[in-house]
DNA sequence: CCGTCGTCGAATGTCGACATTAGACACATT
DNA sequence: AATGTGTCTAATGTCGACATTCGACGACGG
């Protein structure tokens, strides 16, 4: 049997989280409550719940007495948020790493063998999905339940506003390497360097993101 | 000409803040909507504002149709929000090595001074007070946003929490060397270090806090 | 005596209306 | 024309009442 969604406020949030992945709602967007409420007929009361819990997640730029909006980052911004991804994910791998066993090596290796094929096969979507599954199954090592958190809103964050802009992101051979990286260093158990890599691997990341979001004229504060 | 509170939702977290620096909240406890609304002379709607920023920074808990309260932090989150700030700071720090000045220096060796001072005197207060702002200089000469946002979350929800138990904590030549160690490596500029200090820092003053926590028969679930 | 079930109370969830404020627009003044 | 002021509107902030749900307590049955 499903659970049903029982609150109003959770069905605002899918609501928000759909219009997000759907693309009907882009950085700087406002978010009115009293039309939110009236495309969902319920009150203005659960639209503010939900919108407090997605700014809790950093999803949702709240200005007092004016509005709600989806954040627009700055390219620093973004590099600073991939940055911050890095050491907490560096550190989570790093202090992980004794605890990867030979099935967890081979399940990381074929998702870098099925991202590289997705890459070369132009399969943006895939590429992306497969990545986050790789993070998260490298991340879910880490029993630190703090750092956990923090590092996945901040993946959250980055996915749900920079999602589109993946597809021009990399080049096949180029993702595959870097994330083969990673799992080399975890094979040698070589703790400085992982953490190395998988740091250097996000800061690479925000770089080329900012870059692309620059090239195709997004606006940039 | 000072700015006086706008909003209620402001007065309320003050209200709260006051009620926790008071001591007169406690990991656990219940924080009542109406209770707070009929204390405050106002409705609840403000309240419910308060609790989600609060919830924002980690202070609250909040529980789906059974109520908002003070969290309980196990040994092991304490242990795991420290060590998330030391990653953090020790970043932080690491990262803006070169920007620290000879004024900075000598403004870090005398918060270290006065904090050693403070602590043969067993004036607890002032030792956290200085620890404060020792380490809010520290990583205020960062430039990454996001770093700052996350690392004075945890800052905030370590010292508001565990604030009372600091007194218990130390020994007065450790915390001087402990601080002092981590100057002495900025001085020296080796980045490895600084990092490895600040971590280190934090980690055994998680395991401290605990060990504390544990003697003093606090409640640990 | 113990476990299950139903009732009840109190707290949170939601509502619609009103109060207040920020921003836009038009107007007056220089 | 540019600037400052005042009004107006639409959005957020707050309110009190009602709906719904969780947890406690006690009655009932084994």
């Amino acid at each position: 049997m499903v659970i049903v969604k029982k609150t109003y406020k959770d069905q605002v949030i899918d609501h928000i989280y759909q219009m997000l992945l759907a693309d009907q709602l882009k950085p700087g967007d406002r978010l009115k409550e009293s039309l939110l409420a009236l495309e969902m007929g319920i009150s203005r009361a659960p639209i503010r719940e939900a919108l407090k819990e997605l700014m809790t997640l950093g999803l949702i730029d709240y200005k007092p007495q004016i509005g709600n909006f989806l954040p627009v980052m700055t390219p620093k911004q973004i590099i600073d948020s991939y940055t911050t991804r890095g050491v907490l994910e560096g550190y989570a791998v790093m202090s992980a790493s004794e605890h990867f066993t030979r099935q967890d090596l081979e399940r990381l290796d074929r998702y870098v063998d099925v991202m590289g094929q997705a890459a070369r096969d132009g399969e943006h979507k895939q590429v992306v999905d497969i990545g986050g599954e790789f993070h998260d199954f490298l991340v879910a090592r880490s029993d630190n339940q703090q750092l956990l958190e923090y590092s996945s809103r901040l993946s959250m964050k980055l996915h749900v506003l920079f999602f589109k802009h993946w597809g021009m992101l990399y080049r096949p051979d180029e993702i595959e390497q870097r994330h083969r990286a990673i799992v080399t260093s975890i094979k040698a158990q070589d703790k400085t360097r992982i953490e190395q890599v998988v740091r250097n691997h996000y800061v690479e990341t925000g770089t080329k993101i900012v870059a692309v979001q620059a090239l195709s004229s997004v606006t940039v504060i």
